[in-house]
This record gives C-alpha cells, structure tokens and sequence, in this order.
RNA sequence: GGUCCGAUGGCAGAAUGGCUAUGUAGCGGACUGCAAAUCCGUGUAUGUGGGUUCGAUUCCCGCUCGGACCUCCA
C-alpha cells in the first residue's frame, strides 16, 4: 500500500485539503446520514448516497476493512404528519419507503453499508447519551423537553464556522421561551397520545432529530472515528448539534475526523428539494435513461460542487456510456485487472471523479482500436466507479426475454436480402419500421446488428 | 442582515505562475446505396477593475453576478 498516492480529501471543519489517516489503519470507519423514510428518495438525495459509494469502493480497495455506517431517520413529524395523511400505521409507511429506498439504490448499483442503523431501535442507547449530557450540565428539562445547553460547549458552532451571536442576530424563527439560548435544540420532546413515543424518565416522548446519529455513530463505530459524511446543507445546524453532543458525552474523543460534505443537485439553478417542489424521483431518471448513465452524471462533476440537473445532461451521459461500452464490445476486457495507477490517482486527490473520467476516454479510445490493456483498464477502471455491471450486450439489446429477438433476425434478413437485390427502398421501410418499434439497426463489416434506442 | 462557496469555450468540466486538458454539441471530410457506428480534421473560454510579478486564468484586494446555510432538508 506504501506505493499508492496518499489519499486526500477536504475537510469541512478545517475547510481544506488534508491527507486522511485513519486512526486504526485495521478499521477505517466511516459514517454518513442517510434518509428520512416518509417519501421516496429524490435525485438530490441520491448525489451524497453515490458519493458515498464512490468514497467506499476507493477505501475498500485501500484498506483492509472498512466499517460503513449509514443510518435510516425513520421517526420524525414529517413521518407522522405524512402518515396520517395517508391514514396508514407508521410503520407501514416507514417499511415501504425503506423497500423502495433500497430499491432504488440497487438499481443505481450502490452498495448496501455494512451497518444500517434506525433511529426506533436505538432509543435506549440515545436515552442514555440525553442522560449523560444532563449529568454533565449540558442540557437541562424544560416543559418536559430536555434541551441541549449550546452555551455550555465553547467549541459550539466551530465546523460550521458561525458563532452564537451571529445565529442570533439572524433567528428568523419564533423561539420558545423556555430555552435558555434561542440556538438550543431538543434532545428529546413530549408525545401528545396518539403520536409514537416511548416512556423516559422525562416523560413519554421522543427524539429530536440530531441525538439518533450522535448515538447510532457510537454504538456502531465508538466515540472517534474516521469520516462523518452527507449533504452539505446538513452541516449546519445537523452536524454541528452531533458534534456539540457527542464530544460533550466523550470530550477526551475526536467524535469524526474528519467532516464530508457533498454539494446540492440543483434544477434549474436552485436546490432540488421536495418543499420547493422541483424534484424528480429515481424512477423518473430511470424511466428516462439507464441507471448507469445517471451515474456517469454525477460522476462528471466533482462532488462538492454544485450539479445542476437536465435531462439533456442524462442524456450526454448515456450517449457516452455507449461509446465505453462499444468500446468494450470491441475488445472484451480481461476481468480481474486491477484499477489503473492514474485513476488511482484522481480518486485519491479529493475523489476527482470528472479527472477520472478523463482517463476512461483515454482507455475508450485505445480499446477501440483493439488494445487489449486498454480495455482491461477501462474496464477495471470503471468496476472502481461502479461501472459497467452490464455486458454490452445487455447494455445495448437490454433485457432481450421481453423482445422477440428471433422476429428481429427475421426482418433483418428480409432487408439483407432486398438490400442484394438493391431494393433499398424496402430495406429502408424495414429498417425504419423497426426504429419505430425502438430497435435501431447497424450495419457493420460483420453483418448487421441492432440495439435498443 | 450574518456566514460560507463558486464564476473557465454552445453545454459539461479538469488543470496550471509561462507550454491553454478531456468530453459533448456544431462544422468539414473518410467510410456507407443511405443511415448508424467508427476514424480524421476544425473554431470558440478563464465574469469585472486594480495589485504583486519579467510574465496571472492561476496569488492578493475591491466590485458584479450566482448559489447554499442561518427553518425540515442529501
């Protein structure tokens, strides 16, 4: 591992460029916030999930264990609210959301984390970190709310870079009287009956928003760990109120190491977001174009800049996953090459995923003309990025049960045989009768072949 | 109002104190009966005003514009 490029990503905390070292190189220990479960996941959900994945496929080919925790939000009012809206239990919505949530990112080929947490199940492990911040003076009951006392942390508002007096000056909101400091926030809140809640020395209640990660994270990956990762409009105030939690629980610890934060997908220029209603769902995306060619989207620009999503964009996308893939269809790649040195070399320079893709032109275009290494590296290289789980035959011709392939080879034959006869005006009625049927035909020197539209 | 991030060709998007990627779209050509695919060729860019420097797209300052966060958000 001494030959590889250290690997080195920015640190929102420190807002630079910083060499990561995990603190035990036997388990390197990454944590990222994952969905509230009351609607389906959203093209910008997905852009911090696949930066993930991209930063847990480059780690897992580095270090020998990687311990990938990603949590599932799946007690909130936004739940609450939606859930009697649809006069359906909780949990029943909470189920299919997770079953469609995971639906979706196996489509788009993201691995499952090792660890998949929710926040229902760890209640007790977050009572008892609400017990210790109180013990220790830093949160305090209140209207039977316990609030976490943000003046009784110095370091509050440090990764996010804002002070008290800033965020003051600047509360748009009404704050409730009974907090000390307008910033506090709840750790725990009353349940009216007939809302969940679960039974605490303060009252049936239940968790505030933040307190779930600071005590899934624990449980799961200890009081320091290597990498706190999600969107960055979660920085503040989400990852700051973790940060104030946990250190306070285990102030000798450096609770995350280092803090990753992945830019907005934006349409048409603004933040995609379900409130502002400009989203598309992944199925829409995948209704639209292949599941890899919306990978490619997001690998073509680096992950903490902002992406402003089209569907012409999706569309760019896919007509360069055909050229990767005629490449390999050209020279089928050995599979067991290993991910060449110069994509090792973007990823480990912040995972510059769009100086990556560079590189896979590169290997595109030397395959082309037949070199076999070339394709053997495009095509690990693109393993890497999770890429290329097709054959180009399944990429082109798709899933070839729901066609009649053999009426396929049929009308080609009939146009093979006008075209000799020089009767070019059937071959082309053929040939666009089939393109309406949304099967395109090539002829090569090989004979003609066709693919999907 | 406060904090932060950004501005590169039609679009996307790297890199760099001097040699100006890459892709895509466009245009021209080869190939083809015609297409498609493939190949060859080709034009266009560093928001703006200063400063530092022999030299700035790159470093520094101002300005303009865009966005995010300050409220649930990936």
């Amino acid at each position: 591992m001494s030959h590889l490029p250290p690997l080195r990503l920015h640190n929102s905390h420190t807002r630079s460029l910083e060499v990561v070292t995990p603190i035990t190189p036997d388990n390197f220990r990454v944590y990222f916030c994952g969905p509230t479960v009351y609607d389906r996941v959203h093209l910008g959900n997905l852009r911090s999930m696949l930066c993930a994945d991209i930063l847990i496929r480059f780690l897992r080919a580095r270090y020998p264990r990687v311990t990938y925790v990603r949590n599932i939000t799946d007690i909130d009012d936004k739940i609450i609210i939606r859930a009697h809206e649809n006069q359906e239990p909780i949990e029943a919505l909470t189920h299919r959301t997770i079953e469609d949530f995971h639906e979706d990112l196996a489509a788009l080929n993201i691995l499952p984390p090792d660890i998949e947490p929710r926040a229902t199940q760890h209640i007790e492990a977050m009572l008892h970190m609400i017990e210790q911040l109180i013990n220790r003076g830093h949160a305090y009951v209140a209207e039977g709310n316990v609030l976490f006392d943000v003046r009784s942390f110095p370091s509050y508002g440090a990764l996010s870079g804002r002070s008290l007096d800033s965020l003051r000056a600047g509360t748009r909101i009404d704050v409730a009287s009974y907090k000390r400091d307008p910033g506090d926030f709840v750790l725990w809140k009353p349940s009216p009956p007939g809302e969940p809640g679960w039974e605490s020395p303060y009252g049936r209640g239940r968790p505030g928003w933040h307190i779930e990660c600071s005590a899934m994270s624990q449980h799961y990956l200890g009081d320091s760990f290597d990498i706190h990762g999600g969107g960055s409009d979660l920085l503040f105030p989400h990852h700051e109120n973790e940060r104030a939690q946990s250190l306070c629980c285990a102030p000798k610890n450096e609770f995350a190491r280092h803090w990753l934060h992945v830019g907005m997908l934006l349409s048409n220029s603004e933040k995609m977001s379900k409130s502002l209603g400009n989203f598309h769902t992944i199925r829409d995306a995948l209704d639209h174009a292949p599941a890899e060619a919306l990978r490619l989207l997001y690998l073509s620009s680096h992950y903490r800049s902002m992406l402003d999503f089209t569907w012409e964009k999706l569309d760019e996308a896919r007509r360069i996953m055909d050229r990767f893939y005629r490449a390999l269809e050209k020279t089928p790649p050995h599979k067991n090459t290993p991910p060449p040195g110069a994509i090792i070399h973007a990823l480990s320079d912040d995972l510059n995923t769009p100086l990556a893709l560079t590189e896979l032109h590169q290997f595109a275009d030397a395959a082309m003309t037949g070199q076999q290494d070339a394709a053997d590296h495009l095509y690990a290289a693109g393993q890497l990025l999770g890429l290329f789980a097709s054959t180009p035959g399944e990429w082109f011709q798709g899933d070839t049960a729901s066609l009649d392939t053999s009426k396929i080879e049929q009308k080609i034959e009939e146009r093979l045989a006008a075209r000799k006869a020089k009767d070019f005006a059937k071959a082309d009625a053929i040939r666009d009768q089939l393109a309406e049927q949304g099967i395109l035909l090539e002829d090569g020197p090989n004979g003609t072949t066709w693919r999907k539209a």
